[in-house]
DNA sequence: AGTCTATGTGACC
DNA sequence: TGGTCACCCTAGAC
Protein backbone atom coordinates (compact mmCIF):
# COMPACT_ATOMS: atom_id res chain seq x y z
CA UNK A 1 0.00 0.00 0.00
CA UNK A 2 1.35 3.44 -0.73
CA UNK A 3 -1.14 5.61 2.01
CA UNK A 4 0.70 8.21 3.08
CA UNK A 5 1.13 8.12 6.84
CA UNK A 6 -0.97 10.50 9.39
CA UNK A 7 0.37 11.69 12.03
CA UNK A 8 -2.40 12.83 14.92
CA UNK A 9 -1.80 15.03 17.60
CA UNK A 10 -3.42 15.52 20.64
CA UNK A 11 -4.21 17.84 22.17
CA UNK A 12 -4.37 17.52 26.33
CA UNK A 13 -5.94 21.47 26.99
CA UNK A 14 -9.50 21.63 27.75
CA UNK A 15 -11.51 24.31 26.14
CA UNK A 16 -11.55 26.84 28.58
CA UNK A 17 -7.93 26.03 29.87
CA UNK A 18 -5.66 29.00 28.85
CA UNK A 19 -3.45 28.41 31.71
CA UNK A 20 0.26 28.58 30.40
CA UNK A 21 1.33 25.78 32.45
CA UNK A 22 -0.85 23.53 30.23
CA UNK A 23 0.12 25.44 26.99
CA UNK A 24 3.32 24.64 27.42
CA UNK A 25 2.65 20.97 28.56
CA UNK A 26 4.17 18.69 25.37
CA UNK A 27 1.39 17.01 23.20
CA UNK A 28 0.70 13.90 23.08
CA UNK A 29 1.67 12.24 19.46
CA UNK A 30 -0.22 9.11 18.19
CA UNK A 31 1.57 7.77 14.81
CA UNK A 32 -1.44 5.74 12.72
CA UNK A 33 -0.66 3.68 9.91
CA UNK A 34 -3.48 4.90 7.01
CA UNK A 35 -4.43 0.35 6.96
CA UNK A 36 -5.37 0.21 10.86
CA UNK A 37 -7.44 3.99 10.21
CA UNK A 38 -9.33 1.72 7.35
CA UNK A 39 -9.20 -1.72 9.19
CA UNK A 40 -10.87 -0.51 12.15
CA UNK A 41 -13.40 1.67 10.72
CA UNK A 42 -12.87 4.23 13.16
CA UNK A 43 -11.14 6.82 10.97
CA UNK A 44 -14.57 8.72 10.05
CA UNK A 45 -12.92 11.96 9.22
CA UNK A 46 -9.32 11.35 9.25
CA UNK A 47 -9.99 8.11 6.43
CA UNK A 48 -11.31 10.75 4.40
CA UNK A 49 -8.87 12.81 4.20
CA UNK A 50 -6.55 10.05 3.60
CA UNK A 51 -8.45 9.19 0.84
CA UNK A 52 -8.69 12.56 -0.57
CA UNK A 53 -4.26 13.03 -0.10
CA UNK A 54 -4.19 9.52 -2.03
CA UNK A 55 -6.01 11.12 -5.04
CA UNK A 56 -4.45 14.10 -5.38
CA UNK A 57 -0.76 11.88 -4.74
CA UNK A 58 0.44 13.98 -1.60
CA UNK A 59 2.95 12.61 0.82
CA UNK A 60 2.49 12.82 4.85
CA UNK A 61 -0.26 15.13 6.08
CA UNK A 62 -0.05 15.93 9.69
CA UNK A 63 -3.74 16.36 11.10
CA UNK A 64 -3.20 18.06 14.38
CA UNK A 65 -5.66 18.28 17.39
CA UNK A 66 -3.80 20.62 19.35
CA UNK A 67 -3.87 23.89 19.51
CA UNK A 68 -2.03 26.18 17.41
CA UNK A 69 -1.25 29.40 15.68
CA UNK A 70 -3.61 29.84 12.82
CA UNK A 71 -1.02 31.71 11.01
CA UNK A 72 2.31 29.80 11.65
CA UNK A 73 1.22 27.04 12.74
CA UNK A 74 3.02 27.19 15.75
CA UNK A 75 1.75 26.42 19.52
CA UNK A 76 2.72 28.56 22.65
CA UNK A 77 0.44 31.47 21.06
CA UNK A 78 -2.80 32.30 18.66
CA UNK A 79 -3.74 34.58 16.50
CA UNK A 80 -7.23 35.91 16.04
CA UNK A 81 -9.95 37.53 17.74
CA UNK A 82 -9.73 38.02 21.84
CA UNK A 83 -13.04 39.51 21.86
CA UNK A 84 -12.96 42.35 19.54
CA UNK A 85 -9.13 43.27 19.95
CA UNK A 86 -7.42 41.02 17.05
CA UNK A 87 -3.81 39.34 18.37
CA UNK A 88 -1.43 39.24 15.63
CA UNK A 89 0.72 36.32 15.51
CA UNK A 90 4.09 37.47 16.69
CA UNK A 91 6.32 35.24 13.73
CA UNK A 92 4.60 37.41 11.59
CA UNK A 93 5.93 41.23 10.72
CA UNK A 94 3.52 43.74 11.88
CA UNK A 95 0.26 43.43 9.99
CA UNK A 96 -0.05 47.11 9.92
CA UNK A 97 3.75 48.67 8.92
CA UNK A 98 4.85 45.75 7.70
CA UNK A 99 7.91 45.76 9.80
CA UNK A 100 9.66 42.37 11.82
CA UNK A 101 9.87 42.96 15.25
CA UNK A 102 6.42 43.87 16.49
CA UNK A 103 2.79 43.25 15.98
CA UNK A 104 0.28 45.55 15.20
CA UNK A 105 -0.67 46.06 19.23
CA UNK A 106 2.85 47.61 19.49
CA UNK A 107 3.23 49.48 16.40
CA UNK A 108 5.05 52.67 16.91
CA UNK A 109 2.20 53.86 13.84
CA UNK A 110 -0.92 52.70 15.58
CA UNK A 111 -1.34 55.82 17.37
CA UNK A 112 -1.66 57.89 14.20
CA UNK A 113 -2.56 61.08 16.14
CA UNK A 114 1.23 61.25 17.60
CA UNK A 115 2.83 59.27 14.75
CA UNK A 116 2.49 57.60 11.14
CA UNK A 117 4.55 60.44 9.19
CA UNK A 118 7.93 59.19 7.59
CA UNK A 119 9.94 61.76 6.85
CA UNK A 120 10.96 61.79 3.09
CA UNK A 121 14.55 62.98 2.76
CA UNK A 122 14.70 66.34 3.08
CA UNK A 123 15.67 67.84 -0.34
CA UNK A 124 18.46 70.63 -0.06
CA UNK A 125 17.77 72.46 -3.20
CA UNK A 126 14.48 74.20 -4.28
CA UNK A 127 13.66 74.51 -7.94
CA UNK A 128 12.92 78.06 -8.94
CA UNK A 129 9.49 77.15 -9.35
CA UNK A 130 9.56 76.00 -5.76
CA UNK A 131 11.26 78.78 -4.76
CA UNK A 132 8.81 80.96 -6.21
CA UNK A 133 5.91 79.05 -4.98
CA UNK A 134 7.12 79.46 -1.35
CA UNK A 135 7.59 82.83 -1.30
CA UNK A 136 4.32 83.64 -3.43
CA UNK A 137 1.55 81.61 -3.07
CA UNK A 138 2.26 79.53 0.19
CA UNK A 139 1.54 82.59 2.53
CA UNK A 140 -2.17 82.81 0.88
CA UNK A 141 -3.02 78.76 1.17
CA UNK A 142 -5.51 78.87 3.61
CA UNK A 143 -5.36 76.41 6.98
CA UNK A 144 -7.39 73.07 6.98
CA UNK A 145 -10.91 72.95 7.08
CA UNK A 146 -12.24 72.98 10.58
CA UNK A 147 -13.02 69.35 12.04
CA UNK A 148 -16.51 70.38 12.93
CA UNK A 149 -17.32 70.12 9.32
CA UNK A 150 -16.14 66.93 8.63
CA UNK A 151 -19.32 64.29 8.29
CA UNK A 152 -19.00 62.02 11.30
CA UNK A 153 -22.38 60.93 11.72
CA UNK A 154 -24.46 57.99 10.20
CA UNK A 155 -27.76 60.16 8.75
CA UNK A 156 -29.36 57.52 6.77
CA UNK A 157 -28.41 54.35 4.82
CA UNK A 158 -30.11 51.76 2.66
CA UNK A 159 -29.04 48.44 3.66
CA UNK A 160 -28.12 45.93 1.42
CA UNK A 161 -28.96 48.27 -1.48
CA UNK A 162 -26.45 45.98 -3.97
CA UNK A 163 -26.86 42.46 -4.53
CA UNK A 164 -22.54 42.51 -4.26
CA UNK A 165 -20.56 44.29 -3.06
CA UNK A 166 -19.65 48.14 -3.82
CA UNK A 167 -17.29 49.16 -6.01
CA UNK A 168 -17.41 52.39 -6.77
CA UNK A 169 -19.67 56.02 -6.19
CA UNK A 170 -20.03 59.40 -7.31
CA UNK A 171 -22.42 62.11 -6.43
CA UNK A 172 -24.46 64.27 -9.70
CA UNK A 173 -22.23 66.74 -10.30
CA UNK A 174 -25.27 69.30 -10.30
CA UNK A 175 -28.36 67.70 -8.16
CA UNK A 176 -27.22 67.61 -4.35
CA UNK A 177 -29.13 64.45 -3.22
CA UNK A 178 -28.04 62.09 -6.06
CA UNK A 179 -25.20 58.92 -5.22
CA UNK A 180 -24.35 56.86 -7.82
CA UNK A 181 -23.30 53.42 -7.03
CA UNK A 182 -21.66 50.81 -9.33
CA UNK A 183 -21.21 47.23 -7.49
CA UNK A 184 -19.24 44.02 -8.48
CA UNK A 185 -22.07 42.51 -10.09
CA UNK A 186 -22.26 45.42 -13.15
CA UNK A 187 -25.47 46.76 -11.69
CA UNK A 188 -25.58 51.09 -11.70
CA UNK A 189 -27.31 52.17 -8.30
CA UNK A 190 -29.36 55.51 -8.34
CA UNK A 191 -30.14 56.96 -4.72
CA UNK A 192 -31.95 60.30 -3.73
CA UNK A 193 -30.88 60.08 -0.77
CA UNK A 194 -32.98 63.13 0.18
CA UNK A 195 -36.18 61.17 0.10
CA UNK A 196 -34.03 58.08 1.43
CA UNK A 197 -36.63 55.26 -0.62
CA UNK A 198 -36.38 56.51 -3.84
CA UNK A 199 -33.66 54.34 -5.52
CA UNK A 200 -33.27 52.69 -8.33
CA UNK A 201 -31.11 49.63 -10.03
CA UNK A 202 -29.89 49.36 -13.39
CA UNK A 203 -28.50 45.94 -13.63
CA UNK A 204 -28.28 45.63 -17.16
CA UNK A 205 -26.03 47.73 -18.15
CA UNK A 206 -22.73 45.82 -17.58
CA UNK A 207 -22.19 42.22 -17.42
CA UNK A 208 -19.44 42.40 -14.25
CA UNK A 209 -17.13 44.71 -11.83
CA UNK A 210 -18.30 48.37 -12.57
CA UNK A 211 -14.81 50.12 -11.86
CA UNK A 212 -15.34 53.60 -12.54
CA UNK A 213 -17.78 55.93 -13.22
CA UNK A 214 -17.86 59.77 -14.47
CA UNK A 215 -20.72 62.27 -15.30
CA UNK A 216 -20.71 63.69 -19.12
CA UNK A 217 -19.18 67.38 -17.93
CA UNK A 218 -21.38 68.71 -20.87
CA UNK A 219 -24.74 66.60 -19.91
CA UNK A 220 -25.41 65.38 -16.75
CA UNK A 221 -27.69 63.47 -17.37
CA UNK A 222 -25.51 61.19 -19.21
CA UNK A 223 -23.13 58.98 -17.32
CA UNK A 224 -20.09 56.93 -18.52
CA UNK A 225 -18.89 53.78 -16.82
CA UNK A 226 -15.89 51.63 -16.88
CA UNK A 227 -16.21 47.73 -16.78
CA UNK A 228 -14.41 44.70 -16.49
CA UNK A 229 -16.67 43.33 -18.82
CA UNK A 230 -14.29 45.61 -21.56
CA UNK A 231 -16.74 48.15 -21.92
CA UNK A 232 -17.52 51.74 -21.54
CA UNK A 233 -20.88 52.37 -21.29
CA UNK A 234 -22.81 55.43 -22.12
CA UNK A 235 -26.07 55.70 -19.98
CA UNK A 236 -29.15 58.17 -19.73
CA UNK A 237 -30.06 58.60 -16.24
CA UNK A 238 -33.44 59.12 -17.08
CA UNK A 239 -34.42 56.48 -18.96
CA UNK A 240 -32.06 54.15 -18.00
CA UNK A 241 -30.51 53.25 -21.79
CA UNK A 242 -27.08 52.45 -22.53
CA UNK A 243 -25.04 51.89 -25.05
CA UNK A 244 -21.31 50.34 -25.20
CA UNK A 245 -18.72 53.36 -26.71
CA UNK A 246 -16.15 50.90 -26.82
CA UNK A 247 -16.31 47.13 -26.36
CA UNK A 248 -12.94 45.54 -26.07
CA UNK A 249 -14.01 41.91 -26.71
CA UNK A 250 -16.32 41.83 -29.25
CA UNK A 251 -15.71 38.16 -29.76
CA UNK A 252 -16.84 37.08 -26.58
CA UNK A 253 -15.23 34.97 -24.33
CA UNK A 254 -12.05 33.59 -25.72
CA UNK A 255 -10.21 32.72 -22.39
CA UNK A 256 -8.80 34.63 -20.10
CA UNK A 257 -5.59 35.28 -22.00
CA UNK A 258 -7.50 37.37 -24.16
CA UNK A 259 -10.71 38.53 -22.30
CA UNK A 260 -9.42 42.55 -21.45
CA UNK A 261 -11.09 44.32 -18.71
CA UNK A 262 -11.54 48.25 -18.13
CA UNK A 263 -10.53 49.71 -14.67
CA UNK A 264 -9.13 53.26 -14.60
CA UNK A 265 -11.18 55.90 -16.75
CA UNK A 266 -11.37 59.91 -16.57
CA UNK A 267 -12.74 62.55 -18.83
CA UNK A 268 -10.53 65.31 -20.00
CA UNK A 269 -13.19 67.98 -20.77
CA UNK A 270 -11.42 70.40 -22.84
CA UNK A 271 -10.60 67.77 -25.61
CA UNK A 272 -14.05 65.47 -25.35
CA UNK A 273 -12.36 62.73 -24.31
CA UNK A 274 -12.63 59.69 -22.11
CA UNK A 275 -9.64 58.07 -21.27
CA UNK A 276 -9.87 54.47 -20.12
CA UNK A 277 -7.18 52.00 -19.16
CA UNK A 278 -7.14 48.08 -19.43
CA UNK A 279 -6.06 45.44 -17.38
CA UNK A 280 -2.80 44.34 -19.77
CA UNK A 281 -1.43 47.84 -19.58
CA UNK A 282 -2.92 49.48 -21.87
CA UNK A 283 -4.30 53.07 -22.50
CA UNK A 284 -7.44 54.07 -24.80
CA UNK A 285 -9.02 57.56 -25.99
CA UNK A 286 -12.26 57.78 -27.19
CA UNK A 287 -14.06 61.37 -28.55
CA UNK A 288 -17.42 62.05 -26.81
CA UNK A 289 -18.84 63.58 -29.84
CA UNK A 290 -18.04 60.62 -32.11
CA UNK A 291 -18.27 57.72 -29.98
CA UNK A 292 -14.96 56.84 -31.82
CA UNK A 293 -11.56 55.18 -30.35
CA UNK A 294 -9.27 58.01 -31.25
CA UNK A 295 -5.58 56.12 -32.51
CA UNK A 296 -4.49 53.06 -31.30
CA UNK A 297 -4.34 51.83 -27.90
CA UNK A 298 -0.73 53.14 -25.66
CA UNK A 299 1.03 50.85 -23.36
CA UNK A 300 1.50 52.93 -20.08
CA UNK A 301 2.05 50.32 -17.75
CA UNK A 302 3.71 47.39 -17.77
CA UNK A 303 2.68 45.00 -20.51
CA UNK A 304 0.15 42.63 -19.06
CA UNK A 305 -0.32 44.83 -15.44
CA UNK A 306 -3.21 46.18 -14.69
CA UNK A 307 -3.92 50.06 -15.33
CA UNK A 308 -6.39 50.54 -12.28
CA UNK A 309 -6.39 54.10 -11.64
CA UNK A 310 -6.37 57.49 -14.24
CA UNK A 311 -6.89 61.14 -13.60
CA UNK A 312 -6.64 64.24 -15.50
CA UNK A 313 -5.58 66.98 -13.94
CA UNK A 314 -8.19 69.92 -12.56
CA UNK A 315 -6.28 72.71 -14.28
CA UNK A 316 -3.83 71.17 -16.76
CA UNK A 317 -6.28 68.22 -17.92
CA UNK A 318 -3.11 67.55 -20.35
CA UNK A 319 -1.53 66.21 -17.29
CA UNK A 320 -2.82 62.32 -16.51
CA UNK A 321 -2.00 60.35 -13.56
CA UNK A 322 -2.26 56.64 -13.66
CA UNK A 323 -0.79 54.32 -11.86
CA UNK A 324 -1.68 50.03 -11.34
CA UNK A 325 -0.27 46.54 -10.28
CA UNK A 326 3.16 47.42 -11.60
CA UNK A 327 3.92 49.39 -8.57
CA UNK A 328 4.22 52.68 -10.19
CA UNK A 329 1.68 55.95 -10.78
CA UNK A 330 3.03 57.49 -13.93
CA UNK A 331 3.18 61.13 -15.22
CA UNK A 332 1.95 61.95 -18.79
CA UNK A 333 1.48 64.52 -21.39
CA UNK A 334 -1.69 64.14 -23.44
CA UNK A 335 -0.43 65.63 -26.07
CA UNK A 336 2.51 63.79 -26.51
CA UNK A 337 1.48 60.21 -25.21
CA UNK A 338 3.44 56.96 -26.80
CA UNK A 339 4.79 54.12 -24.76
CA UNK A 340 7.53 54.97 -22.36
CA UNK A 341 7.06 58.79 -22.96
CA UNK A 342 6.19 59.36 -19.38
CA UNK A 343 7.00 62.80 -17.70
CA UNK A 344 7.77 60.93 -14.46
CA UNK A 345 7.44 57.64 -12.74
CA UNK A 346 6.35 57.60 -9.28
CA UNK A 347 7.39 54.13 -7.53
CA UNK A 348 6.03 52.12 -4.79
CA UNK A 349 6.70 48.88 -2.95
CA UNK A 350 3.04 47.43 -3.99
CA UNK A 351 0.48 47.78 -6.35
CA UNK A 352 -1.15 51.14 -6.26
CA UNK A 353 -4.84 51.31 -6.05
CA UNK A 354 -4.68 54.61 -6.55
CA UNK A 355 -3.30 58.42 -7.12
CA UNK A 356 -4.98 61.95 -7.29
CA UNK A 357 -4.08 65.17 -8.01
CA UNK A 358 -5.47 67.66 -5.53
CA UNK A 359 -8.86 68.83 -6.64
CA UNK A 360 -8.14 72.38 -6.62
CA UNK A 361 -4.79 73.71 -7.86
CA UNK A 362 -3.87 70.15 -9.25
CA UNK A 363 -0.44 70.75 -7.89
CA UNK A 364 0.42 67.59 -5.09
CA UNK A 365 -0.50 63.57 -5.70
CA UNK A 366 -1.75 61.53 -3.32
CA UNK A 367 -1.56 58.06 -3.80
CA UNK A 368 -2.47 54.54 -2.04
CA UNK A 369 -0.12 51.59 -2.04
CA UNK A 370 -1.04 48.05 -0.92
CA UNK A 371 2.24 48.24 1.15
CA UNK A 372 0.11 50.24 3.67
CA UNK A 373 1.12 53.69 2.72
CA UNK A 374 -0.40 56.71 1.49
CA UNK A 375 2.80 58.86 -0.06
CA UNK A 376 2.36 62.84 -0.98
CA UNK A 377 3.93 64.57 -3.37
CA UNK A 378 3.53 68.54 -2.68
CA UNK A 379 4.54 69.79 -5.94
CA UNK A 380 4.26 68.66 -9.49
CA UNK A 381 6.66 71.36 -10.45
CA UNK A 382 9.39 70.13 -7.70
CA UNK A 383 11.22 67.62 -7.53
CA UNK A 384 9.36 64.14 -7.73
CA UNK A 385 12.13 61.60 -7.27
CA UNK A 386 10.67 61.03 -4.00
CA UNK A 387 7.19 61.65 -1.80
CA UNK A 388 7.15 64.36 0.39
CA UNK A 389 5.65 62.48 2.95
CA UNK A 390 4.63 58.53 3.60
CA UNK A 391 1.86 57.89 5.92
CA UNK A 392 1.46 54.39 7.58
CA UNK A 393 -2.19 53.70 7.42
CA UNK A 394 -4.34 49.95 7.08
CA UNK A 395 -5.83 49.53 3.90
CA UNK A 396 -3.43 46.71 2.11
CA UNK A 397 -6.26 43.82 1.96
CA UNK A 398 -6.61 43.01 -1.90
CA UNK A 399 -9.00 40.18 -1.84
CA UNK A 400 -12.77 39.84 -1.65
CA UNK A 401 -12.76 43.59 -0.66
CA UNK A 402 -13.41 46.50 -3.17
CA UNK A 403 -9.79 48.07 -3.35
CA UNK A 404 -9.23 51.08 -0.98
CA UNK A 405 -8.71 54.74 -2.21
CA UNK A 406 -7.75 57.80 -0.35
CA UNK A 407 -9.18 60.51 -2.19
CA UNK A 408 -8.64 64.42 -1.28
CA UNK A 409 -11.67 66.59 0.16
CA UNK A 410 -12.73 68.25 -2.43
CA UNK A 411 -13.76 71.11 -0.40
CA UNK A 412 -10.55 71.81 1.84
CA UNK A 413 -8.98 75.13 1.08
CA UNK A 414 -5.54 73.83 2.19
CA UNK A 415 -5.82 70.64 -0.19
CA UNK A 416 -4.55 68.35 2.62
CA UNK A 417 -7.55 66.25 4.09
CA UNK A 418 -8.34 63.24 2.32
CA UNK A 419 -10.30 60.02 3.89
CA UNK A 420 -9.86 56.82 3.29
CA UNK A 421 -11.58 53.48 4.98
CA UNK A 422 -9.37 51.48 7.42
CA UNK A 423 -8.90 47.69 7.02
CA UNK A 424 -8.07 46.72 10.56
CA UNK A 425 -10.57 46.83 13.29
CA UNK A 426 -10.57 48.49 16.77
CA UNK A 427 -12.42 47.63 19.70
CA UNK A 428 -14.89 49.78 20.37
CA UNK A 429 -16.95 49.43 22.99
CA UNK A 430 -16.56 45.82 22.66
CA UNK A 431 -17.29 45.50 19.12
CA UNK A 432 -14.46 45.27 16.25
CA UNK A 433 -15.50 48.41 13.98
CA UNK A 434 -13.26 49.38 10.79
CA UNK A 435 -13.45 53.19 10.80
CA UNK A 436 -13.42 55.53 8.37
CA UNK A 437 -10.24 57.98 8.42
CA UNK A 438 -9.91 61.92 7.54
CA UNK A 439 -6.27 62.45 7.46
CA UNK A 440 -4.16 65.37 7.45
CA UNK A 441 -1.78 64.32 4.64
CA UNK A 442 0.24 67.73 5.63
CA UNK A 443 1.30 66.02 9.02
CA UNK A 444 0.31 62.79 9.00
CA UNK A 445 -2.38 63.36 11.66
CA UNK A 446 -5.66 61.43 11.92
CA UNK A 447 -7.78 64.17 12.02
CA UNK A 448 -10.77 62.26 12.70
CA UNK A 449 -12.15 58.61 12.45
CA UNK A 450 -15.67 57.46 11.67
CA UNK A 451 -17.43 54.36 13.56
CA UNK A 452 -20.88 53.35 13.58
CA UNK A 453 -22.11 50.78 15.61
CA UNK A 454 -24.08 49.48 12.75
CA UNK A 455 -20.96 49.11 10.65
CA UNK A 456 -19.77 46.53 11.34
CA UNK A 457 -18.38 45.80 7.78
CA UNK A 458 -15.29 47.43 6.51
CA UNK A 459 -15.77 50.48 4.23
CA UNK A 460 -13.40 50.17 1.01
CA UNK A 461 -15.28 53.04 -0.71
CA UNK A 462 -15.53 56.82 0.63
CA UNK A 463 -16.68 59.35 -1.52
CA UNK A 464 -16.89 63.40 -0.18
CA UNK A 465 -19.55 65.46 -1.66
CA UNK A 466 -18.10 68.45 -3.84
CA UNK A 467 -20.60 70.98 -2.34
CA UNK A 468 -22.06 69.67 0.41
CA UNK A 469 -20.86 68.75 4.08
CA UNK A 470 -21.68 64.76 3.10
CA UNK A 471 -20.18 61.44 2.48
CA UNK A 472 -21.10 58.73 1.28
CA UNK A 473 -19.68 55.46 1.53
CA UNK A 474 -19.92 51.97 0.41
CA UNK A 475 -19.43 48.96 2.93
CA UNK A 476 -20.20 45.38 1.37
CA UNK A 477 -23.64 45.94 -0.39
CA UNK A 478 -25.13 48.99 1.60
CA UNK A 479 -24.65 52.44 1.28
CA UNK A 480 -24.66 54.88 4.15
CA UNK A 481 -24.77 59.22 4.10
CA UNK A 482 -22.85 61.14 7.14
CA UNK A 483 -23.39 64.56 7.85
CA UNK A 484 -21.31 66.71 10.24
CA UNK A 485 -23.44 65.55 14.07
CA UNK A 486 -24.89 69.68 14.33
CA UNK A 487 -26.07 69.35 10.86
CA UNK A 488 -27.42 66.39 11.14
CA UNK A 489 -29.69 67.29 13.66
CA UNK A 490 -30.74 69.83 11.70
CA UNK A 491 -31.30 67.93 8.62
CA UNK A 492 -33.07 64.96 10.03
CA UNK A 493 -33.66 64.73 13.95
CA UNK A 494 -32.30 62.05 15.44
CA UNK A 495 -35.72 60.14 15.63
CA UNK A 496 -36.08 60.12 12.17
CA UNK A 497 -32.98 59.23 10.61
CA UNK A 498 -33.80 56.39 7.84
CA UNK A 499 -32.73 52.94 7.74
CA UNK A 500 -34.08 51.30 4.42
CA UNK A 501 -33.49 47.17 4.66
CA UNK A 502 -33.56 45.51 1.23
CA UNK A 503 -33.91 42.18 0.36
CA UNK A 504 -33.05 38.92 3.05
CA UNK A 505 -32.06 42.14 5.17
CA UNK A 506 -35.40 43.04 5.88
CA UNK A 507 -35.58 39.42 7.75
CA UNK A 508 -31.92 39.12 9.18
CA UNK A 509 -31.49 42.52 10.03
CA UNK A 510 -34.62 43.69 11.36
CA UNK A 511 -33.46 43.11 15.11
CA UNK A 512 -29.95 44.20 14.63
CA UNK A 513 -30.42 47.78 13.14
CA UNK A 514 -34.29 48.70 14.30
CA UNK A 515 -34.45 48.38 18.16
CA UNK A 516 -34.59 45.39 20.76
CA UNK A 517 -30.97 46.35 19.92
CA UNK A 518 -28.50 44.96 23.42
CA UNK A 519 -26.17 47.83 21.58
CA UNK A 520 -26.21 49.42 25.16
CA UNK A 521 -25.20 53.00 23.61
CA UNK A 522 -28.24 54.24 23.48
CA UNK A 523 -28.23 55.09 19.85
CA UNK A 524 -31.52 55.17 18.11
CA UNK A 525 -30.50 56.74 14.72
CA UNK A 526 -31.52 53.51 13.21
CA UNK A 527 -35.09 54.10 14.47
CA UNK A 528 -37.74 51.86 13.20
CA UNK A 529 -39.95 54.66 12.54
CA UNK A 530 -41.73 54.40 9.36
CA UNK A 531 -39.53 51.16 8.79
CA UNK A 532 -42.64 49.17 7.12
CA UNK A 533 -43.56 52.00 4.87
CA UNK A 534 -39.96 52.44 3.84
CA UNK A 535 -39.14 48.96 2.84
CA UNK A 536 -42.61 48.51 1.08
CA UNK A 537 -41.82 51.72 -1.19
CA UNK A 538 -38.20 50.58 -1.49
CA UNK A 539 -38.69 49.82 -5.48
CA UNK A 540 -41.02 53.17 -5.69
CA UNK A 541 -39.70 55.08 -9.26
CA UNK A 542 -39.23 58.49 -9.11
CA UNK A 543 -41.75 60.57 -11.47
CA UNK A 544 -39.41 63.43 -11.74
CA UNK A 545 -36.00 62.50 -12.48
CA UNK A 546 -34.21 65.29 -10.41
CA UNK A 547 -30.72 63.56 -11.79
CA UNK A 548 -31.62 63.27 -15.37
CA UNK A 549 -31.78 67.67 -15.57
CA UNK A 550 -29.19 68.62 -18.43
CA UNK A 551 -26.94 71.36 -18.56
CA UNK A 552 -27.38 74.03 -21.41
CA UNK A 553 -23.90 74.03 -23.30
C1' DA B 1 -22.21 27.44 14.85
C1' DG B 2 -19.74 25.59 11.27
C1' DT B 3 -18.47 25.28 6.38
C1' DC B 4 -17.80 26.96 1.97
C1' DT B 5 -16.46 30.25 -1.58
C1' DA B 6 -15.76 34.16 -4.78
C1' DT B 7 -11.47 35.95 -5.70
C1' DG B 8 -6.21 39.07 -6.43
C1' DT B 9 -1.46 39.25 -5.69
C1' DG B 10 3.07 37.83 -4.99
C1' DA B 11 6.56 34.46 -4.04
C1' DC B 12 8.75 30.72 -5.75
C1' DC B 13 10.43 27.45 -8.97
C1' DT C 1 8.42 33.81 -18.46
C1' DG C 2 4.58 31.06 -16.94
C1' DG C 3 2.52 27.86 -13.82
C1' DT C 4 1.41 26.81 -9.16
C1' DC C 5 0.30 27.71 -4.66
C1' DA C 6 -0.47 30.07 -0.35
C1' DC C 7 -2.66 33.68 1.94
C1' DC C 8 -3.39 37.54 8.84
C1' DC C 9 -8.96 40.84 10.93
C1' DT C 10 -14.21 39.26 4.36
C1' DA C 11 -19.13 38.72 3.91
C1' DG C 12 -22.74 36.24 3.12
C1' DA C 13 -25.17 31.99 1.88
C1' DC C 14 -26.35 27.56 3.26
Amino acid sequence: MTFPRVVIERDTDSEESSSEEEEEEVAEEVEVEVEEITEKDNGGEIEEKVLDAKKKEKAPITISLKKVCKVCKRSGHEAGFKGATYIDCPMKPCFLCKMPGHTTMSCPHRVATEHGVIPAPRRNTLSPLDYVFERQLSPRIPKIKPAFVIPDQVDCAVIRYHSRRVTCLEFHPTNNNILLSGDKKGQLGIWDYSKVYEKTVYGNIHSCILNNMRFNPANDGTLYAASSDGTISCTDLETGMSFPLMDLNPNGWQGPGSWRMLYGMDINPEKGLVLVADNFGYLYLVDMRSNNKTGEAILIHKKGSKVVGLHCNPLQPELLLSCGNDHFARVWDVRRLEAGSSLYNLPHRRVVNAAYFSPQSGRKILTTSQDNRLRVWDSIFGNLDSPSREIVHSHDFNRHLTPFRAEWDPKDPSESLAVIGRYISENYNGAALHPIDFIDTSTGHLVAELMEPNITTISPVNKLHPRDDVMASGSSRSLFIWRPKEKSELVQPKAKRKIILCGKAKKKLNRKFVGESDDDSGDDRFSSKGKTKNTKSKKTESKSTPWSRKVKR
